[in-house]
DNA sequence: CGGCATCCTCTTTGATACTG
DNA sequence: CAGTATCAAAGAGGATGCCG
């Protein structure tokens, strides 16, 4: 990337990540851990090798990220942050944090993964009744499952499922995410095409409070 | 921009603010507030003309900014955040510490604005003497003079000036910033052309801890 | 299969000059 | 002051080929 040339530390951080991809790169990272080059590539659906080659190099170059030879048992290359690319997380964090409403869009025909629903979920979602036993509650929207384990106040959000998931979530991401969210009644969502499977009171559980009134959008801040 | 075609809340983010110059146009907005065209391209240099254009209608179609015709006094239009827009500040800021730490490179030949420290310097200085009197340490590195309001317990940075100064530092910014944040030593600074005009223990009042040692840029992660 | 390299087209950018 | 217009260079995207 071409430098801003400005003594500013966005800026100097922008000269750093700010390239088309780099951001999503450090994010599969961060979501997956050391990764295999086909694994970058099929988490960053839509990028062209040849660009995928050139970032991890450059990321490489800046000390964000090492390349190495996995143990023997494997025979390939991982790629994962160093120290100095973990330090990114709170970037990538309020990045999602400030992009997760652009996730109430419906954003048809969309790539999707599941585990990156992981962080705009646990920014939504709380176990409203802390005092019930624990229920876990299993998502299909994408390519693995995802798993969400609800008990004591806390909703933990992960890859992976369980033998007898107290309920179950089937269907396209955006009405998966707007069930869970309360955005879409179930009932809309079921039209649309979701399916649910066990005791809607489940699902109560970890939406948060309906939303009183929509922003305008293009509200001007007050100054000050 | 072209979308990243992903639905996730990274990947939507910079669908919208991920292009180059976006931020720094965010960052210019965030840092003083409504701005007119010219104040805007004067504070990314480098930027084309076009470009500026080009950006300031895609951030108002994305609700992020608004233009106003300024009050009657002024025959200007005015560039602001919408709320939208000032929800990035954290992003902004999460990308400013992260990039604190190549404001320690020379980086010769950068361009500068006195306000692009603001963030920088909160982050590293403190008052280390809280029940000495307040002082007032004046900065010019660039165009405008900085302030540093040191009192209390706390450091507080502006762009302006007062009448008389406990301490004044003049010369370039990279030795500004590094005799401030303790890297550089006074005497080595000046050697380099900055001035120093005030008592040296004002200066240190504000220095943070120096750092033990410098942590290996390629260090790699232990997992976990 | 994993990990690229090359070629080609299309879009974005950067630099500069010009205008109401 | 607040932009347009123009044009060359760089970068992104897509297809395909290569090699252990």
């Amino acid at each position: 990337m071409r430098s801003y040339g400005q003594y500013c530390a966005v800026a100097k951080a922008l000269d750093v990540v700010g390239d088309r991809w780099t951001l999503l790169i450090v994010r599969e990272l961060l979501a997956r851990g050391a990764c295999r080059y086909t694994d970058l590539r099929d988490g960053l659906p839509g990028i062209a090798t040849n660009l995928l080659v050139d970032r991890l190099r450059e990321l490489e170059q800046a000390g964000i990220l090492s390349r190495e030879a996995a143990p023997p048992p494997i025979a390939t290359t991982l790629f994962q942050l160093t120290v100095r690319g973990q330090e990114l997380r709170l970037v990538v964090e309020e990045l999602a944090r400030w992009g997760t409403s652009y996730l109430d869009d419906p954003g048809a025909g969309d790539a999707f993964r599941g585990r990156w629903l992981v962080l705009p979920l646990q920014l939504r979602l709380r176990d409203r009744q802390p005092d019930l036993p624990p229920v876990t509650i299993e998502v299909r929207a994408g390519d693995d499952p995802l798993l969400l384990e609800v008990g004591g106040g806390a909703v933990g959000i992960r890859q992976g499922s369980v033998p007898d998931p107290d309920a179950m979530l089937t269907g396209a991401p955006q009405l998966v995410f707007g069930v869970l969210t309360g955005r879409l009644r179930l009932a809309d969502a079921r039209a649309a095409g979701l399916q649910y499977v066990g005791d809607p009171e489940v699902l109560r559980r970890v939406q948060p409070e309906p939303l009183r009134a929509e922003a305008d959008g293009h509200q001007v801040a007050t100054p000050k």
